[in-house]
Formats: structure tokens, C-alpha cells, sequence
DNA sequence: ATTAGCACTCGTTCACATCGAGTGCCAAGC
DNA sequence: GCTTGGCACTCGATGTGAACGAGTGCTAAT
């Protein structure tokens, strides 16, 4: 267990570090931080901080870095110390209301999330396994495409081109449309057994286009579990910590496959509310040098996301008050 | 005028750069390209060269350095060596057969582009002001919500989330949509006009959430002119031009905001086929170290174009044979 | 006109000395 | 028994100068 001041010690080397960049030593913390104790007492401790696991030192005489761990304590004290009840998971129900739709919402969002927080903002709607159907749609375009329309329940609109070998009338879609439609508010696992053995028995010689569109509903259904979008990426050049080309890299590699991303908020934990994800902690390996600030909403079919992702040495407070801030700006946009 | 011997040093100079990224002196081209001459007589020509305007020094006692104009001459003597009906811009009717609609075609043709090219691939469909009407559709979601469907005549599809004040029953909705559809095939600016005027007269208690419900549409038209597709950036890290931050910066800014990209995909010559951007050409300054290959297609309202971005520096052999290979690939699929 | 030769330029590289921030440890002091 | 000042030591960062070498411009010989 930690000392009243080695804890005091150890926030204080954070705290530096962030501010800085630079590793810290002991003359630094007793000159800037604990003015009543000298550098020598400081440095005793830091000793003992490293040996616990929290600090690292580059080399043999330079200043200490704070591990992940040293940054878990240190948000968890941060969290502690907000107001309680600072806004949980409630705020999924403004969204929906949104001018703009969920859509319009949800990259307003993260792009104002990347310039508040001048790292990247990110927003995602990921669509539990128990995703329902809201409404479906065929619409003939011309003799050869229609376009299939999904609306989910949770106001996510998928759509997709389709090109039928045959023409089939805007009728006949139509009528096609208002059947599968009584299945509203099923799970679209149900819906997607129905609608097959359904089709085959009352379609005919439609059957096998109708089928075929069915296929490319069900894709759109599995490829696109997530709808993911990430706000600007150009504060990144002006990290101190992303300078490197490497770390960039590794960071953007993540970003540009959504799947990656997606994995991610997958694995995040169930909770809804405000939680911070740091360094090695993200089940990605390529974000070791990132966390990850999230705040989740869900309903009984989705999950909806809403969070910053920036280096792992990144100023906690203020992303989680832009994180605060553009929550609340939903609110007001949707009254 | 260049003489015979100037052209070819300027274009081994431009060769050998492409090749190495090394600024390239009168030796190693007396070595490797024009074997018949001494290094002397080649620094000679060189000097000419630099006074012409076609090379430059990085700093005196070094290597030359093609300029643009110098890359403008060769990209060009090595468009005029392609067989000339190397596929002009007649690509634009394949891409709407192709199985996956306009957008997929798009997305995988882009994607395509960057693994081939191992630059950046993009494809666009430019809105021409006379953007014609496919179809309008409103499709009722819940009490207070419609989603707003465009069809454009080239196939493009936007759509967006409308919230309205009041319930509107799906058979208002569809009324409306049978309505407005008979002006398909009109120009978009044409339609709107009709359709204001249209809406107050007929439409009553109504009017006011309906002209909400255009001036979305109307936004939609304006502001998404232009749809842009970019694949994978990920090769850009392993451009040597890139490795500055800086240089990185610069294109991905421009990446970034399609906004400036579709500015220069707009200026760009309104003829069909093949064309080369080279470095300050472009409109947008900060693409000064890069260029842009495109190939166009157009039909009447829309222009279609397909491309590459790179560095100055690029291989631009191959990226105009991967292109070449996309745009073959794309009549294949859609056969 | 071409080319070999030569002096000169200028960025690059590498070794080496210096600097300084920071540590670890010890002995003295409260 | 903590705390603290002092001191030797470590090690990356910074700076300097010499040696290097690729490449040029010019000139004189062919």
C-alpha cells in the first residue's frame, strides 16, 4: 500500500509529466510540488515508487516516467474527485432527438469532440446481436436496381444498390415491403429465418432475386455491426508524443481500419458512463502509447459511443470536460 | 529548344531521381544512362539545363534536381510512348453495371487503387450543376421523424434523417413523394423552384415542415456536391518523401477536408481521359510536393473520376498501369 | 566539340571533449 | 529514525573540428 506522500509523490510526477513531457526529477518536485521536503527525501521515495512498479527511469540517472499503472491511480483519483452524479449513460435519448438525425448527430459530435479536446473525437453506434428491425424499404431505380433501405430500430440508416437480373415493378416491391414489415421490432436474426422460408414459399419466380437481396441485407447487418465515425485527425501533427513517425503510425493504422476501432469499443467494458481506457490496457497493442475516454449510452439494442482517443500522456481533465461539454451541447440541440 | 542530347540527359536526370530520390550528378548518368559521353560533357549540358530553368542545385558542388517543368516533359514524352486508345473516359457506363452499386464500385475501386499504387487512391463523382432527378422518397420512421431520400440520375443516393413537428402519416408522405416524382429527370435547381411554390399552394397546414423538409434537401445538393472516396493511407508512411512531418502534414490536410480536394478535382480540365498533375500545378498549394493522376469519365449531369496522389517523386509508370488495371478490372466485373 | 585533370565547395560523418541534469549513497543533524 | 546536505558518478545531449567524398566549374590539351 501507498504512503499518504508517496501517493502525493507519485501525482506529482504524473501531473509534471503531462504538463511537461519531459522525465522528472526529484529537485523539480521539491522545488514545484512539496516545497517542504528536499530533493534528497523525494528522491528516497521515488526509489521506492519505481521498485512498486509505478515509475520507470529511461536510463541510470535521469528523471523518473510514470508507468500505466502510476496514470491508472491517477485518473481513478481524478474520476473519485468529479461530482458524483456527473452524467452517467442517460444521454442516449437526446441523440435520437437530434435535428440533424442520429447520423448528422453523431459526426457533429466528433468532430466538435477533436477540436475541444485537440486530440481525435470519436462516435460510435454499435448494434448489440439483439439489433431490431425498425422498417425496410425497396426502391425501384430502374429496370435492373432497386435500392434496399434498413432502418433499425435504434434509428441507424443502412442502404445498399441491388441489381436484379429481372425487372420487378415498384408494385411488386412495394407489396414485397409492406409484408416484411410486419416484422418490425423483431430481432433481425428472427427476421432473417421468416423472411427466408417466407420468400420461397409466396414469391415464385421472384424468389431468386428477392433472395439475393435478402443477402445483401444480411451482409449489411454483419459487416456493419458498428457504424463508427472519427472527427478530425489534424491535431495529431501537433502532439509532442506523435512526432515520431512511428507512434503516428501506430495510432493511425488503428484509426483508418474501423474494424480495429470497432474491436475495441466491443471489448470495452459493459458499464455506461464515463471510463478511461490507458496505454497497454487497450486490448490493441499499436494503441500502447494512446488511451482512450469514453462515455456510453445504451438501449436494449445498442450501444452508442461517444469518447477522444490521444497519447497516453494527454491532459485527462480537459478531455474529460470536453467529453462533458459536448454531451451537454447535445442536450441543448435537442430540446 | 532542346536539342536531342539535352532531352535525353534531362530525362535520364528525372529517371534516375524517380529511382533514387538522390539528388543526381554527371557521373552517375555518364555510368549508367549515355555511356557514349564523359562526365564533363554531361555536367556542360547540365548547366544548360539549370539556366533553362529545367534542373536546380539543392546547393552549390551538388547533384541536380528536376524541377517541374523538367517532370512535366517527361510525364508528358511518356503519356505520348502509351498506345494511344489506351481507354479514353468511355469507363463511366461499366461502373454503373457494377454489382455492388456506384458506391461500392467507388469504394473498391479506390481501395484498389491505393494497394496498387502504393500511394493513395481516390475516386469522386462530381454533381454538375445540372444534376438531374432520379427520385425523392419519404419514408416515415416514427411520429416525429421521416428519412429524406434522394436518387440522383447518376445513381448517387443521400439521404437524411428529418424531424418534424408534426405526425405525418406515411400516406401524406407517399402522396407527396408521387408528387414531386413526376419531375424526374428535371435539373435539380428546376425542381426546387416548382417544388417551393408547389408545396405552399397544395399543401396547406403542412407547408411549413415540408419547405423544412426541402431546404434539407436543398442542403444535401449543395453541400455534397461532390462524393469522395479515398482509400488507404497507410502507404504513405512508407514513402521516403513523407517521412517529414511536414510533407505528411501537408497532403493529409488536403485529404482530409474533402472539401479542398473536390475544389481541385473541379478545376481540373474538363476533358476526358488521362491527365497528370504535377506538383505546383495543383491549385492547392500544399500539394506542392505532390501529384495527382486522374482518369475522368463523364455523362451529361455527373463526371466520374478516378485517381492516385503521391509524392512529386512517384513512379509514375506504374501508377498509370495500375490505374489502367483498375479501369480494366471494373469492365470485368460488371460484365 | 569533347574530355581529362585539378582545385574548390559544401554537406555528411565521426570521434572526442564538455556539460549538466539527475541519481545513489553516506554521514551529519534534528 | 527520518531528513537533509554533500559528493562522486552516470549518461544522454550538445558542440567542435577534422577527415571525407561526391560533385562542380574551369582550363588546357586533343
Amino acid at each position: 500500500m501507498l504512503t499518504e506522500r508517496q501517493l502525493e509523490v507519485l501525482l506529482s510526477v504524473v501531473h509534471e509529466f503531462i504538463e511537461s513531457g519531459e522525465k522528472v526529477g526529484s529537485r523539480t518536485l521539491s522545488k514545484r510540488y512539496l516545497k517542504g521536503r528536499s530533493a534528497a527525501t523525494i528522491r528516497n521515495e521515488m526509489a521506492d515508487l519505481e521498485e512498486m512498479g509505478y515509475l520507470v527511469q529511461p536510463h541510470t540517472s535521469a528523471g523518473r516516467v510514470p508507468t500505466t499503472m502510476a496514470y491508472r491511480l491517477f485518473v481513478d483519483s481524478m474520476l473519485q474527485r468529479l461530482p458524483k452524479n456527473e452524467r452517467g449513460g442517460a444521454w442516449i435519448s437526446h441523440l435520437r432527438k437530434h435535428r440533424d438525425g442520429l447520423r448528422g448527430a453523431l459526426v457533429h459530435a466528433s468532430e466538435m469532440l477533436s477540436q475541444l479536446s485537440s486530440y481525435v473525437g470519436m462516435a460510435a453506434v454499435i448494434q448489440l446481436k439483439q439489433a431490431r428491425l425498425g422498417r425496410i424499404d425497396f426502391i425501384r431505380v430502374d429496370s435492373s436496381h432497386f435500392l434496399l433501405l434498413v432502418i433499425l430500430d435504434g434509428g441507424v440508416v443502412l442502404h445498399r444498390m441491388v441489381n436484379v437480373p429481372c425487372d420487378l415493378s415498384q408494385d411488386t416491391l412495394e407489396a414485397l415491403a409492406r409484408k416484411i414489415n410486419v416484422l418490425a421490432g423483431y430481432q433481425w436474426s428472427e427476421v432473417r429465418e421468416i423472411l427466408y422460408s417466407y420468400i420461397v414459399n409466396e414469391l415464385g419466380k421472384y424468389a431468386d432475386s428477392c433472395k439475393r437481396a435478402i443477402d445483401e441485407l444480411d451482409a449489411i447487418l454483419e459487416s456493419e455491426q458498428t457504424t463508427l465515425y472519427t472527427g478530425s485527425l489534424a491535431n495529431l501533427f501537433d502532439v509532442p508524443d506523435f512526432q515520431d513517425i512511428g507512434h503516428f503510425r501506430a495510432l493511425f493504422s488503428v484509426l483508418e481500419q474501423e474494424g480495429e476501432l470497432a474491436k475495441l469499443l466491443m471489448n470495452y467494458g459493459q458499464k455506461d458512463g464515463i471510463g478511461v481506457i490507458i496505454g497497454e490496457e487497450n486490448t490493441v497493442p499499436e494503441l500502447k502509447n494512446c488511451s482512450v475516454i469514453l462515455s456510453s449510452s445504451s438501449t436494449e439494442g445498442t450501444r452508442t459511443m461517444l469518447g477522444v482517443i490521444g497519447p497516453k500522456r494527454m491532459n485527462y481533465e480537459r478531455v474529460i470536460a470536453a467529453l462533458d461539454r459536448v454531451l451537454n451541447d447535445m442536450e441543448e440541440t435537442s430540446k
